[in-house]
DNA sequence: AACACTGCGATTGTACACAATGGTTAGTGG
DNA sequence: CCACTAACCATTGTGTACAATCGCAGTGTT
């Protein structure tokens, strides 16, 4: 079998105070990235006793991750048939994207009001690291960076829904992205979430909300989503065919 | 002790297809309407184990219906405290209300634009049911019903991110209505639903957001800032599922 | 040969037992 | 009499055993 299971065992307990949610979000963590990063391919099947070993934490803890991951649409859970990860389809990359510009619209507005100076030095900081995970050619991270930017900024916008939407919105967009985004381009330009900041700054919401809906134009102009989208689709639809024969790229390393 | 437990055991077994999600929807379902009901006063703790026993589950089953009332903003889940019924603040309420202005204005817009015959002949009927039940003077199942409509009107819209995020609005809003509406005032006036509806139906999109936009205004123009108190004996809250020899209300939904 | 049915294996769903945490209260000292 | 400490108790957090379910394979029949 595989044997690999290991490090993060219970370690965490050692640190100070015994926050419970901790062994949850690890998982719920290490599982996001390894979607993010296409070391788990989309329909990818998550058994929940393999993943307890590998983590060293009993089904429960997997089981909430994996609710959460699911509620949030990274992972899809079909009753008494386990979880997998999820696979959107055109339509639902579409949808989300709609969404998402909806979003990103009030969330800009609301961000050139309350934005604090703070927030402000902490987005630069976010850009800062996106860079240097692409410099650095990691594309995961990238992309999870580049999520979490938008995520401070809805965090910015003082709205706790809008927040709580804007996370589900994002990580369903970094699945889409490394599922769809044509493989060597920079997805999510940095330079442009500093012209963003610049905007918010400056208190000039117009300029701002004009930026980011350019960005968004940007990330799903760089998507395959409209002319490919028959045969994505049917990877999309066929993927839970695919993972088994394929040991030549091992999504065994979770 | 209290032993009038469990009218619902594990009959539901005994009809179709088994769907195994069956005790966590019922659990949830309700507590939420316990709750739009006020028969859960906001900060009413809600104790696994009694709830447990009295929906005839384990702990196991009330803890996933709570973390997904947790994660709809009805319940606040504190860790290693339990959960109680969320009470929103004045703030918060007022965040869900900016969020919901922005989610319903695009919600109509789409579903000018999608909505079947079908959906809206259900929406319809929809707000007949809501009538009846203010005729009734059932408030609980009125404000519910409203919620539902403008769920309806969400999956009219056909855009799975906005329909999972209205529920949550809604969710948050019917509780907020519940405890911050001045009591006799009749709440959401289907009468403003109708006219809604036929705005859909006759594709007039400017209308139609129009009306919604007002309906928002008179919706929380109605709120105060007073809360009632409710019961917070658990058992009392559900003393009618807890029928052990009266079997005149069957729970039929059970 | 193709289809249907039944038995089997694997995996999830549920319940329960135990561990750990936090509030509460009683008891003691100032 | 009040404040502070410490042990208790109630309640949640986690792990694990058992049961139910689903897909698949093997076998028999048309």
């Amino acid at each position: 079998m595989n044997e690999q299971l290991q490090p993060l065992k219970k370690q965490p307990r050692a640190g100070k105070a015994g926050r419970s949610g901790t062994q949850d979000d690890i998982v719920y963590a290490h599982i996001f990235e390894a979607i993010l990063e296409q070391r788990l391919a989309p329909g990818t099947k998550l058994s929940e006793e393999a993943l307890g070993e590998i983590f060293g934490v009993s089904r429960t803890i997997i089981r909430r991750a994996l609710s959460r991951l699911a509620h949030e649409g990274v992972v899809l859970l079909r009753p008494n048939r386990g979880a997998v990860v999820a696979s959107p389809s055109v339509e639902e990359a579409r949808q989300v994207f709609m969404a998402r510009r909806l979003v990103e619209r009030a969330i800009t507005e609301l961000a050139v009001q309350h934005a604090t100076a703070e927030q402000i030095a902490e987005l630069r900081q976010m850009v800062n690291d996106e860079r240097d995970s692409f410099s650095r050619g990691d594309r995961g991270a990238g992309i999870r960076l580049s999520g979490e930017f938008h995520l401070k900024l809805a965090e910015a916008a003082k709205n706790a829904p809008l927040i709580s939407f804007q996370r589900s919105l994002v990580s369903q967009t970094s699945l889409i992205i490394a599922q769809y985004e044509s493989g060597n381009r920079s997805h999510c330009s940095y330079d442009e979430h500093t012209q963003l900041i610049d905007a918010i700054e400056a208190r000039n919401a117009e300029l701002a909300v004009d930026l980011m809906m350019h960005h968004m134009d940007h990330i799903d102009s760089k998507l395959n989503l409209d002319e490919e989208s028959a045969s994505d689709d049917l990877h999309a639809v066929f993927s839970h065919l695919l993972q088994t024969k394929k040991p030549g790229r091992s999504p065994a390393k979770i």
